[in-house]
DNA sequence: AAGCCAAACGGACTAATGGTCCGGTTAGGT
DNA sequence: ACCTAACCGGACCATTAGTCCGTTTGGCTT
């Protein structure tokens, strides 16, 4: 059976609550209790659908990357099947990059409730078989688990954040894909 | 005027009682409260001396970094001055993936802490510092700062811990270096 | 339309903990 | 021996993740 009705309303009502509290007070650190009072819902009822912090920031995150997932899968390459596997990768890395630096403060918060087992989140544990197959192919003789990982390391908000000036908005896609480069000759 | 005895005393204490926790505890979270107690010492003194939780890691990770830090500075090639950049690269991250290795536990406890601009930690910087003039040196056509950020951004906790299994501890130096090479090659 | 109940709700409550404060203590210079 | 700045301890405060339970309600059944 599925969600009842008041239910997918709360849900949607807190996802959309902690959007804006996040915009609001870009990464920041923000309480449930605030979420709570601004989806106009009863804190229990944050705990319930998500279980706890955690589960709501990747709930937010699986959200924000459905379109990617799904261009991965089944869209038109290179980020979808069909391309030379260098290319996806590139082409997975730009829109990973695109990603990020349209939901820093999402990024921010994400990470900060997963400081206990990042890698366990399953939109991470997606990218990085993603990555890690493509780069098996392109590149058979690097461990390519390893490389996964660097790459989507860099991912990190801070990082993010750190390396995209103002006056230079594209220099982090920029040296991603010149690392990436590198690493594919 | 230098710190007066008792106030050396209960410093060591308390770094001293931190790390027991930290390898007892192997990275769970510890409160300072437990610290204070261990230590045999009011939780005020705790925070007197080291500011807050973020200090307290800092300076635990800087007594642990003391020794390479030297060796980098003054030791002998290839960490110390004297070699290619290229090998002395290769050689400080080695030290890195050993120290890290040694420090699992400190590593996860100072992340944590650290959670908000871990790249402001002194220790960060200093590594920072020196792999991005390295690189710069090795190969001035690569984003040198990206690249050092990169390169330290593997030595995450979880990531250390991830890639060294049981039955082959050697992976993670190795990977690294078979990375570096692509680098630099 | 009425009845039923599993599912959902809300918000008071608990526990844990980072950090502050201040009255009392002490190191160590004179 | 005395004096004081530095230091000490632990009670106290504020915040917040997460729990609990009495009450309400969506929506299926009859």
């Amino acid at each position: 059976m599925s969600e009842r009705a008041d239910a997918a309303r709360n849900r949607q009502a807190i996802l959309r609550a902690t959007e804006e509290l996040l915009t609001l007070h870009d990464g920041a650190h923000i309480s449930l209790d605030q979420v709570a009072a601004h989806a106009q819902v009863g804190k229990g009822t944050v705990f319930r659908r998500f279980g706890n912090r955690t589960g709501l920031m990747q709930a937010l995150l699986q959200e924000r990357a459905a379109q990617l997932r799904q261009a991965l899968q089944s869209g038109p390459p290179p980020l979808g099947p069909g391309a030379p596997s260098a290319e996806r990768i590139v082409a997975f890395l730009d829109a990973l990059s695109q990603l990020a630096a349209g939901n820093l403060a999402l990024l921010t918060a994400h990470e900060r409730s997963c400081a206990t087992d990042r890698h366990a989140d399953p939109t991470y544990l997606r990218w990085h078989t993603h990555l890690e197959t493509l780069i098996g192919q392109a590149r058979p003789d690097l461990d390519a688990t390893f490389v996964a990982h660097a790459l989507l390391g860099m991912f990190d908000a801070d990082m993010v954040r750190r390396l995209t000036q103002e006056d230079d908005p594209g220099r982090f896609a920029r040296s991603l894909r010149q690392l990436v480069g590198e690493l594919l000759t």
